[in-house]
DNA sequence: AATGAATGAGTCTTCATTCAT
DNA sequence: GATGAATGAAGACTCATTCAT
């Protein structure tokens, strides 16, 4: 007598989800050079298993990817608020990107690396590559607003969007290095919205000076 | 007739350096998983010798970091400088290692890779780690006495440093996702002292009212 | 309430023929290196059932070429007719086996595979081999019987018998080659028969005067 | 002190030749899905060492196959004796075609591989395929001027060409099937010549008719 | 009787490392 | 000191076969 379908459904599930989770958790250990073995040990099932519900490691990235999407967790769009200040606008989406960087470090690690493999699928790549890119735009678009609208310091917009990319990432790997750091003193939204703070007291600067200069 | 042993030696040093240089390159064009045989390749002499001169692929690893550290390009010290005022000596502190970082992204990748490979000795790794601990270590204690001073916004330094941290390290991965804007938009040394700025808002703050004063 | 006794009977036999019918048709289309997954799916059971009717993927092979045999598929026994001359009962003979081929030319691949696979047991080899050899040697006597009638060319009659043999399986293998080709170009019988015509016109040939000398 | 490069060179074409001629072996013996491993055994070097040489199992096919080519393997032309009458042609053609059967039965056998493993580059296969069809175009050529010439049967010529093709391919089977009768009793060309005979019971024909006009 | 989830041995392939010369 | 041929231990993946239900 077989199992039920309903039954098998589950099961099937279940394991999936097993799979993906051990990945998780062992991707997050050893990074995602992690071998399939470790992962089939970690998921308590024999490699060949794996494979039944994941065709490839590749697969594996994929699956984890797509379901942290899923989830939620993907860069929150921007679109809302559109009522806000350029400034409030950029706090609350940062608010909510540092937010799902620290309860997730693993799963930014993870599209990282997907991203800068060479063998990923070009169309994932691009998909992903898209989403990044259209975040970057975004971003810069509320800088830019923010700058005409005298909230967010002048200066070459896309040196802000390196500077905010490259600390989020930096963010995302200092979780790998440390976690309890990471935990402990995760930086406040607040800290990092300094980067965009006009300077004060920049009449007296030479850059200030300029500004005048150009008046 | 025997080469003098005066020359050997020198012959020797400056093979270790050609292996070095090779893989350093091919460390940055492929990676940290870039295989024995490209380095050899690269380096123009045979698998073999590179095995005469380092015992395996992470003794390259180590000896590269060596000497990059050696050659002053580890993270600059700080105890110069003692009579400027903190807010300076970090901000010359953190224009020395955002140069270094921006000259030499490779090296820095590697470190970190070392420093994230499980494979690597758990010696050396600590060894490295000490290092970067005793940066933020520094780190911390120039932020606190800039806190003290007034210079530095208040809150956990704990933060400021992890804020640091990952902004450098960030920096250092962007190098590597998208070259050209890194070197294109690479962001000046004032727009990631901003981090550290005292806030604003704090107009009435005893911060504001230094500021005033000094004005 | 169990099923009859009977009806179970007849219920396995149905499946176990559905098994191999399936199993016939992946064959045809893939070769006999499909997997056991593909026959399962193809005779619409889960792969465990096919393993309750067959021990093994080999008994798969064989009960199909047993089933194929036993439907008279083998090669035609030549016993009958023994009132025609050698050569009618040569061409009868032929005309069925070209027959069995042009119709079922995925039994005798089939066959062929299991006769040169070095994992079918050794036992099957050599009974499949057997019957091989049977109808080799048949055809010999056949041949012989022909020679002496002078309806058939002189020469090593093993000669003949390996180019028939040859002939025949070639025309298997043909089948797979250029499916297309082969059921619009099927040689004719009188095609083949003509291995076996004794030379005209030899009476000018030194062959031919060895034959007058014998006369 | 390194090998010369000579003798370098020298190993090297001795290993290369080792390995393919240890793979012609083991394909001879279990058919080309031997493994690696197999073949590495058999030419007594590690498997890592095979992979020098050849990138992959499929580069040894290639090789083999080129190699066989070189060596003059290859099915052998016919543009040349064009002064021969059709029927002269094409023994003489037929005869050589048989001896590289005869002498490299394994070569064949791989070859028809190759053509039908849906895994080769489609590159290759057609290149090779082509060489096939040249020849079956070559083949009906001559076949049909010897039937106008009346020196070679009526009737459908593409049959002609079917049998004589299986024939051949069934010689090369054979001999993996029993390679003692194969080499004992090789069937000779005359035998094969046959297949192209006009019927003599047709003296009243037509065709006989011509040839005495011939005369 | 039937299912399909699960296993594990085997396949091709890569690469750090060793060794005869 | 130097070479590069050779090794062997993984790694990703496949598939015939078994087993709990």
């Amino acid at each position: 007598m077989p199992r039920s379908e309903a039954e098998n459904q589950r099961l099937r599930e279940q394991q999936r989800a097993n799979i993906l989770d051990a990945a998780m958790r062992v991707f997050a250990r050893s990074g995602p050079s992690a071998s399939m073995a470790e992962i089939a040990e970690a998921a308590g099932v024999s490699q060949g298993l794996a494979y039944r519900y994941f065709a490839s490691k590749h697969e594996i990235y994929y699956a984890l990817i797509a379901r942290a999407m899923r989830g939620g967790l993907s860069e929150p769009a921007i679109k809302e608020m559109t009522t806000d200040s350029p400034w409030l606008r950029l706090e609350t989406l940062l608010s909510r990107i540092l937010n799902a960087r620290r309860e997730h470090p693993e799963f930014f690690q993870l599209l990282y690396h997907v991203l800068s493999d060479a063998e990923s699928p070009a169309e994932l790549r691009a998909q992903m590559s898209e989403r990044g890119t259209f975040l970057a735009y975004e971003l810069r678009k509320l800088i830019v607003e923010g700058q005409v609208a005298g909230e967010i310091a002048e200066g070459d917009p896309d040196q802000l969007v390196v500077a905010l990319l490259a600390y989020l990432d930096g963010l995302t790997r200092y979780s790998l290095y440390d976690p309890q750091r990471f935990k402990d003193h995760f930086p406040d939204v607040r800290i990092v919205m300094r980067l965009f703070k006009p300077e004060v007291g920049q009449e007296d600067s030479s850059d200030e000076r300029k500004q005048e200069d150009d008046a």
